[in-house]
DNA sequence: TTTGGAATTCCACTATAGGAAACAAATCTC
DNA sequence: GAGATTTGTTTCCTATAGTGGAATTCCAAA
């Protein structure tokens, strides 16, 4: 399995194998400073110790099958909202969330993200709903960047979609668009209720 | 929201929580008989003890995670396949509200596809709507497979989406799931009305 | 039934996984 | 800045995974 942070082009094998020792432990690591937790938070969470853990994530054990087991229960059952810290990467300029303690991960006034699949460090597509909120304007003359290609379907709600390069977008449930997402990018929502997106981001 | 494979209430033993090493003894056994092969074969394969093999088979030890992965290779059994009942599915989606419990049926469809891009040539990942004809069951025996992932979204309706690793899962309007498209897999509409469904496809 | 291969159990033994606690290194308070 | 707190690493030590070998049971075919 690839890291969290998977930028790379990926080999596209079709037939995913388990992690050898030294990818289990990086992906593990990774999962868990995604989400914000330390060692004790997760190894509660698994019911091992933080020693154990530690060892895991340095690959200086050969850990039992229940083992992984609870770990990847616990790291992927948790905030749905994993993926926010490895997309980040990828952008460039702007955090739209802020960290408080726990992996727990508040999201903007204007967006909230709902993360549609686990497991990311084996996919390379990331599909993801986002909540906009109504009328927000507040962060319509900031927008994102970040290296891949990007499509977007408005599920309901109405609102307009700003690029850097081209004019607003009006869009309404239904609509959908495909754009380079290393052009800027953002959305404000133009009608009473709050707009829902499903978005679909492969990293560049 | 929860995953989708949560959806199952009732008996926790074979869905969602970790069989706890039943089914993974079970799992690793029913492949080597399969395939017709002996504990000896296997286990020499795998570079393991005989009599370690038939203690995991039968549940009587916690194997390392090492091992389990090594005799996942031998028996040729992949990764999702391994943790489909342990931890996550590699089919991981998500729902947007609750529901009763589901049923398992194995049909296809027919499909009308209406892409939602042009020039594709530029673009890497492919976006298109599909109507799915209502109960239509004409193609329940075939499946597709094309090497690459892929992310469906169900806009409205309600089917059954069935492959070749996993059992039946049973969508509705908000659900959404992420697989290997290399794995085969169909859909098939359940309920009286055409199933609208958005797919995107990213090619090996 | 007999028979031969397959599977399970038992055994003594070694290696090590996993936990508790000590330790170190940051980070936070006052 | 000193002390307290938190996070991660590194000792130990015990429990057990994993081993080959041999005895025993299972099971299907002759």
């Amino acid at each position: 399995m690839e890291p969290l942070q998977n930028d790379d082009p990926a080999p596209a094998s079709d037939t995913t194998e388990a992690p050898d020792g030294e990818a289990l432990g990086k992906m593990i690591r990774d999962a868990r400073k995604a989400k914000g937790l330390t060692l004790e938070d997760v190894a509660k969470s698994a019911g091992i110790g933080r020693s154990t853990l530690s060892k895991i994530e340095n690959n200086q054990t050969n850990a039992s099958f229940e083992i992984v087991r609870r770990l990847m229960q616990s790291l992927e059952l948790e905030t749905p909202q994993l993926f926010v810290q490895s997309a980040q990467s990828d952008i460039s300029g702007r955090r739209d969330y802020t960290r408080t303690g726990h992996g727990e991960i508040r999201e903007t006034p204007t967006y909230h993200h709902e993360l549609l699949c686990n497991e990311l460090a084996s996919k390379r597509m990331l599909p993801y709903i986002s909540t906009i909120k109504a009328r927000d304007v507040t962060q319509y003359d900031s927008w994102v960047r970040h290296k891949g290609e990007e499509f977007m379907y408005v599920i309901s709600g109405e609102l307009v979609l700003y690029t850097e390069h081209y004019r607003p977008l009006k869009m309404q449930a239904g609509d959908s668009v495909y754009y380079d997402s290393g052009m800027g990018h953002g959305c404000v929502s133009i009608s009473d209720e709050d707009a829902k997106v499903l978005w679909v981001s492969l990293g560049g």
